[in-house]
DNA sequence: TTGAATTAAACAAACGTTTAATTAATTTTT
DNA sequence: AAAAATTAATTAAACGTTTGTTTAATTCAA
């Protein structure tokens, strides 16, 4: 399933992918994807077969890159069920900001993708990160330290929410927070830092709600 | 700034509407919605001027009416800070329900969109929306039942986009529920009854985290 | 010399919008 | 109240672009 991809298709995906965040998949015409790319209209067609085709082979493409990020968790080491979760959070948050284009793309165009490879790809990729979830949860309910009843589907709708939306809201935000638009640093530090510290805290709350505090 | 709006106009608002949430803004071409409004293509250049001011419209027309469903939440007489917060929550996921459609568009679109009316109508509604979280809490924090450091932008980041999980993966999480697509009314009972109370008692743990527990 | 890479041009289809003609409804005038 | 005049609603057809894709010729590399 592994294609080997030259450096011209590479620097098509790239380009491709700014374009698609940027205007969403249908308003990017081919013919910007081309300029920006700095190629023929036509390498498209020759490379990848259509624009569809280009669409998929960029999802392929980040959907396997983020699923390797985030599988890399399962097989760390983190200690207790709070260091799980920390972990769990931290990882999923600068995944997503890392890969801020692909993210945007497909959280605007898995609506319409109703099946297919394409499909099936992000449903695997949600699949992993719910199971994520639940590995840590139960660990923390073995340990005796979260309570019983927790709806795994709910905390991921949490977590997975509570991220996209600091992200459809981009420009939203930085204006609700005085933060110049582009200032990827300034975000960062300003809003995504207190996303992450929130989550952290609010999963804690929540997930000792009821047992006795040992604090 | 009220318009009024002929029968023909709203029939065309409508299908619209529909058309755009199924296949988003672009992809959805002026003759599908003619057809399904059996209207001429042309009769909507003669009501709306563009299909991007029958957008607008459409807009215009929706957040009204979200906006005014919020509204009446802040003028009704909820009495302690939990029963203002439950109210909160149960309206807000209801309106969502109900205009479904609108929603996804919405939310499909607002990235796209960065200036002009609809970004002010958008922007005003979401303020709106945190300024409701904003009464809630700090009403709970003078009755002293509420921790002080909340972060009211993280709170409506959990809260909206918990809600908006759900719909942007409506196909994802009715096969994970084994409920049947289209199937509304067991989504509505198994699914967003479930995420309500969820938001409820995540939202009260975390609002009363370390406050001494009185239950 | 063979095959891959690259190009400009052409292609048909679909797009949003406009036109000009016709029908329906409303208002004005007799 | 009937007729005439005016405005609004509706239509099929055509308009000019833009779209994704293909063709056929050419350049480049092995």
């Amino acid at each position: 399933m592994e294609i080997e991809l030259n450096e011209k298709q590479l620097q098509i995906m790239k380009k491709a992918l700014e374009v698609f965040a940027e205007k969403g998949f249908d308003s990017a015409s081919v013919r910007d994807i081309a300029q920006r790319a700095e190629v023929n209209v036509a390498m498209i067609s020759y490379y990848f077969g259509s624009k569809e085709k280009l669409l998929e082979a960029i999802f392929m493409n980040n959907t396997q890159f983020m699923k390797n990020k985030i599988a890399a968790i399962i097989h760390s080491k983190a200690h207790g069920p709070f260091e799980k979760l920390d972990l769990l959070i931290d990882t999923y948050v600068s995944v997503i900001v890392e890969n801020r284009d692909f993210h945007r793309l497909m959280m605007r165009e898995q609506v319409l993708i109703k099946q297919g490879p394409l499909y099936s790809s992000i449903r695997d990729m949600k699949r992993q990160n719910r199971n994520l979830i639940e590995v840590a949860v139960k660990s923390g309910q073995k340990a005796g330290i979260f309570q019983k009843n927790i709806d795994i589907s709910m905390l991921a709708a949490t977590l997975f929410g509570s991220v996209h939306h600091f992200f459809s809201n981009y420009k939203f935000i930085c204006e609700e927070n005085n933060i110049p638009e582009g200032d990827d640093e300034a975000f960062n530090t300003k809003v995504i830092e207190k996303l992450k510290s929130h989550l952290k805290v609010m999963f804690k709350a929540f997930l000792t709600y009821g047992i006795s505090n040992k604090k």
